[in-house]
DNA sequence: ATTATGACAGGGC
DNA sequence: TGCCCTGCCATAA
């Protein structure tokens, strides 16, 4: 058994997000089965930094809050790529989050 | 080999 | 606000 799939789902999961559209810990993690532990999403985010193609920055907290940008490799880059892809990002926070937020249950199922 | 502790980009109570 | 919980990893004993 391969634990290390269960960080290759959370990146297929966060690859699968359309532009324009964010998801949160909470909404992965519940699609892995794991909802009680967003936190170990976090943790697939971390590994993730040497990954290609994982859009992170589409990745935030319940709250719609970039809590991640911190990570980035600027503060700026986060908000930069939502902005680029057409999410507005003001005070660190998704413009309109419940709108922007991009469910793998209800929309990829 | 095994358990214990610390650390982490959250969530719940 | 503060504490507890979960899951994985790294290091210590």
């Amino acid at each position: 058994m391969e634990q290390k799939d269960f960080f290759q789902d959370v990146w297929e999961v966060v690859r699968l997000v359309p532009k324009g559209r964010v998801t949160t810990y909470g909404a992965i993690a519940k699609y892995l089965g794991t909802k009680m532990s967003a936190r170990m999403v976090g943790w697939a985010m971390n590994a993730a930094h040497g990954q290609p193609k994982i859009p992170a920055h589409r990745v935030v907290n319940r709250n719609g809050d970039l809590s991640g940008k911190m990570h980035f490799k600027t503060p700026t880059a986060m908000e930069d790529l939502l902005k680029k892809e057409g999410i507005g990002v003001e005070n660190d926070r998704i413009v309109d989050f419940p709108n922007r937020l991009w469910d793998p249950e209800k929309e990829l199922i």
